[in-house]
DNA sequence: TGTAGAATCCTAGGAGTCCTAGGGAGAGTG
DNA sequence: CACTCTCCCTAGGACTCCTAGGATTCTACA
């Protein structure tokens, strides 16, 4: 009998898409066996466990948008460089829902070091060349930038701002426009 | 045999408690059984599924959360209101970690009118009278408040701030002063 | 080329979960 | 007391995760 050619990669690969159809709360062993032709006993040589196909396609899909965001990123600056980071954030958690939903699975300190998680924020950073930011408010500023992508994308993304007239992509772009206001007049420190 | 008593309202608030010590995606016919002394096929008389489990702890969250901002929304406008609703929604994340994830699931139209979640809106949209915004803007605000509250407290729970120096307190606080200043100098349609 | 060893896939099966079907026992009502 | 409704039961099918151990195929090296 020939063999199916299961590899670590492909799994991740074919859990990705499958994640991306059917929710990453859909993505079992056992379907991903059926689709490569073989039992799902057999796949525990491949991988250890169920969890850690979730945690395969979180790092596949965080490199996957950290190159996405690197080739919005080139050549841009200021709020150019944010709308295109945020649109290719947005983007990619549009075209792609059970990845994105996998980016937010914990992982393991050692799996996120070894992960594009650092390059993500170092790209956030680099956005706010064009802001003159110095430490801490950067992190502040990284954290307030993450914060808001994802929150817009997740609560848009679970029908939060279907059952209103006004268009989500309207308040994304006024959103875009406020952060960038926002960075240009960062507050001084109150307390 | 006595009887168990169960009721819809008592299993919702124990999926709701299991939900907190376990995390939503372990909240289980099976153990919410277990834990009321029944077999598990007798849940079913009660509840049509296991997903209606989850949707009535997310109906009974986003009331809880409703009545926990109602309460420190009182008497309270401008930036003290803005801040007093976004702390009561990140403490409640914090002491209710599987309530607030099963406030994320999507709920068909027909529980979403019925639930709590007209009043969270309207209470955000509250807060933007003390920043006379207008509509759509008012929208707008409204969308990026909820989105930058729950992208941060959602990446904060995940872990992606846990991994660095600077104290998570405090970049929400320089969050807050950022959407404070945000909201007062809401930025002119530049389209 | 022959063969040892590793990698890949198999069968078999246990445990847990979801859910349905159908039956019996307690509680309230006439 | 009898009737009915609700609650809970047993029994069981389908699916998933995962382990153990065996067979087959591929690879590399003598």
């Amino acid at each position: 009998m020939a063999r199916a050619g299961v590899t670590v990669e492909r799994l991740a690969e074919a859990a990705a898409e499958l994640a991306d159809e059917v929710g990453l709360e859909n993505v079992t062993v056992s379907e991903l066996a059926r689709r490569f032709g073989v039992k799902d006993a057999s796949l525990y040589s491949h991988i250890r466990n169920a969890h850690e196909l979730r945690v395969r396609v979180a790092v596949l899909a965080l490199a996957e948008l950290a190159d996405l965001v690197a080739a919005a990123l080139a050549g841009r600056a200021g709020k150019e460089a944010l709308v295109a980071f945020a649109n290719a954030y947005r983007d990619y958690a549009r075209e792609h829902p059970g990845r994105y939903a996998a980016m937010q699975v914990e992982l393991d300190p050692e799996t996120a070091r070894a992960s594009a998680a650092r390059r993500h924020s170092d790209m956030t950073r680099a956005i706010l060349r064009g802001y003159s930011l110095a430490e801490p408010d950067q992190t502040d500023a990284v954290r307030l930038l993450g914060s808001t992508f994802h929150g817009f994308v997740s609560l848009e993304q679970t029908g939060g701002f279907r059952h209103h007239a006004r268009a989500a992509d309207e308040s994304w772009n006024r959103t875009l426009d406020t952060l960038d206001v926002a960075l240009r007049n960062w507050p001084v420190q109150t307390a």
